[in-house]
DNA sequence: CTGGAATGTCAACATCTGTTGGCCTACAGT
DNA sequence: ACTGTAGGCCAACAGATGTTGACATTCCAG
């Protein structure tokens, strides 16, 4: 028995597995991702998938686990946060597919949408609650429609004219919004 | 051959395919929804959606044949676009699931996601540029996020706080988000 | 060196998928 | 009444999928 150093060699096995997934999910939504395809991609006996993970859909679950790693809001100017919030949305996403595969899991498939509520549940709802505490429970949701908005077109469907546009440029245009979200009132 | 009256008898039995079609789709994404489920729903032999569709992939091009239906926004006082376009786009999606057939199957199938892009190039695109010919082109795309993260949150994810709005509270937070992307300038 | 656990490989399973071709039935035109 | 044809049904195919169990290999503690 081994306890200490670089942990188990199946470790090693077990990352390369969940890099694959990710990738495989993120590209290819829950159903047409395989996991025959994923063992191939890590070059791995599909059956030491199961063998690690039990279960397609427990692959899953491990390889979404997911964190918006969102800034200390309260930390922040009031009048910054909806830039500051633009800004950290844009520089997380581009370059991380683990929401492109949440994503294009939750759309068609029940477990993964569970996961996405949980995720705007636990960690996107506390953070809004900490600096607008009235009503944000609504806030959060509008943050959410805005910012999943820009997830969908930027980097699931990739509308030409929201891939186009550079990173200051989106910060100055969402940012206003999510800012009339966080901190505004409706008209 | 029979040309007049009610057309053909199949023809009947091509619009049951149709909307079951439609509503599988809609509910289970394009991998999820199977041609034998559909044919269930419809009451009908898979077989005679081959033969009156030819393919799944030409299935759901037919059932997910979308217009947005925009109104003529030249016609809207400038200052009333935003309100206008959240207020349609709501009352548009409530009870339709054509949108969500093809948000749900444009995720995760290619084809689909063309055909989104086809219709915000098509219908938003055009649409946007009558009333604002400078960067017609940005402000389509950022419309898109917005709108499209509306429908992603409320019809598909079902986040609750979104799901929980009322008609008019959404028309008075996302109206003038639209607004500002219409007709504003970023900061 | 040796035995047993950890890792990995291989082949097969049951099931579901889109799709096809043959067959039956009903009915319109003659 | 006869026939051609459109509409509908059944059974089957080939391929892919998640999953499993039996077998081989590697590795390390004793």
């Amino acid at each position: 028995m081994q306890t200490r150093g670089q942990g188990r060699r199946s470790d090693a096995t077990k990352r390369t597995i969940l890099a694959a997934a990710r990738e495989r999910f993120a590209v290819d939504g829950y159903e047409r991702a395989t996991i025959r395809a994923i063992a191939a991609d890590a070059d791995i006996d599909p059956a030491m998938v199961m063998r690690y993970f039990g279960t397609k859909e427990k692959l899953f679950a491990a390889a979404a686990e997911f964190d918006l790693r969102l800034p200390d809001l309260t930390a922040v100017p009031r009048e910054e946060l909806g830039r500051r919030l633009a800004a950290h949305v844009i520089d997380r996403w581009d370059g991380d597919e683990t929401l492109m595969a949440l994503l294009r899991a939750a759309v068609t498939h029940p477990a993964a949408a569970d996961r996405m509520r949980e995720v705007f549940a636990e960690q996107l709802g506390p953070a809004i609650r900490a600096i607008a505490p009235d009503d944000a429970l609504a806030r959060a949701g509008l943050v959410a429609t805005q910012v999943l908005g820009v997830a969908l077109t930027r980097y699931v469907l990739r509308l030409p004219p929201v891939t186009a546009m550079d990173r200051d440029t989106f910060v100055s245009w969402i940012g206003p919004t999510l800012q009339h979200y966080l901190t505004g009132s409706p008209e």
